[in-house]
DNA sequence: ATTGCCATGTAAGGGGTTACATGATTAT
DNA sequence: ATAATCATGTAACCCCTTACATGGCAAT
């Protein structure tokens, strides 16, 4: 494990809840942490093969529910180990790459109408969003009070997370449309350069 | 250009605003847009020359400030073209990958401290991007207002954005921190399975 | 009959980062 | 002298996605 990928993390974890095969773990994640976190069929079952190699999960076969048979992976201790070391890591920051912020930054090269379409469309994604969210939280909400001692308070933080990150994309879509609704024609040109300017160097 | 990748139409915004260098580009994106979008030399060089052999750049050699002399490249008709069409086009969602909230969602596995640490850098390099952001955000205001018809009005929507974000890192960081501070001691476990139930598919 | 889901993998390709090579000039 | 900034590029590497191959079982 000397790579940088976090495909290995992310397993191990997952295997933390129950024991996955390659399918579940997707499965798992598709319907827990998609909108932070992603894993493809390529990343995984390479990565199942190597952690089980590397003594970090140990895997064995089991009748599928349908279909050929299912190979079903469990974390060892050492695994545990691994995985612990690394939660324990501090995350490195990663600039994202928001492409709709990209294309509003250079919309006055189109004008207002195409970055007024693309606020909508985020807003009806962000919107579809939030009602998943909410849909969880309550149950989630309840289960971190009957057992503060058990998942349920960590997976509440992480799905608040996308609660509040929501509402505020929804507000920013009604500022940002406003703001852009009441100006005028596109390609009015302003003189050259004007940067924005840097108080203080980056670092994080 | 039947690549996916959004270096060039990066580049060719850039050029929208003045005729730069490759390093110029860095420079530019580093203080704008560093916070939701980054490009390397390695990006930059390579698709700067291949836009000028598709006619999209026209680049010039000038002497440099300092050191040797740079290539100076302005935006062809063409190259703004392009630019407008693929701004027109609606942003494809991609998922991002917050580590962050990747370790928090596992953090169970070893209890609130790590967690709460992992919050507590959060917090701080969130709080210093919006000392940065406030910085800017009332000199493009005026901007905005005195030149409606410019680049500021869209600028300043995408500053607010990362205000708002910021904002609400902030509180969920409180919100996470209080909620975990309340817990006891690591290692407890919660019977198996149980992922939260997914009301609806995900599409976008 | 055909579609859809379960289930595991491989291969290719690409976008992107990091490190390195080079070197002149200015500030300390 | 030395470090920092300006300035352009190349090469290696790697993570990740996409597409493909395979195939049995259940439901329409």
């Amino acid at each position: 494990m000397t790579t940088t990928s976090r495909t290995p993390y992310t397993i191990l974890g997952c295997l933390t809840v129950e024991p996955m095969s390659g399918y579940d773990v997707k499965q798992f994640l598709e319907r827990s942490v998609v909108h932070f976190w992603s894993e493809s069929y390529g990343q995984i079952y390479p990565a199942l093969q190597q952690l089980e190699e590397e003594g970090l999960v140990e895997g064995r076969d089991e009748p599928g529910a349908r279909g050929r048979t299912k190979r079903v992976y469990e974390i060892t201790e050492a695994g545990r180990e691994e995985l612990r070391a690394w939660l324990e890591e501090p995350a490195e920051p990663v600039t994202p790459r928001y492409e709709h912020s990209l294309k509003l930054f250079f919309g006055y090269n189109v004008g207002p109408e195409a970055s007024l379409e693309h606020l909508e469309r985020l807003r009806r994604r962000t919107e579809r969003d939030l009602a998943r969210y909410r849909a969880w939280e309550e149950e989630l909400e309840e289960r971190a009070e009957r057992e503060p001692a058990s998942r349920a308070p960590y997976w509440l933080a992480v799905l608040r997370g996308g609660v509040l990150y929501s509402e505020m994309v929804l507000e920013w879509c009604d500022e940002s449309a406003s703001r852009l609704r009441d100006l005028g024609e596109p390609g009015a040109d302003d003189g050259p350069a004007q940067a924005p300017p840097t108080p203080g160097e980056s670092d994080t």
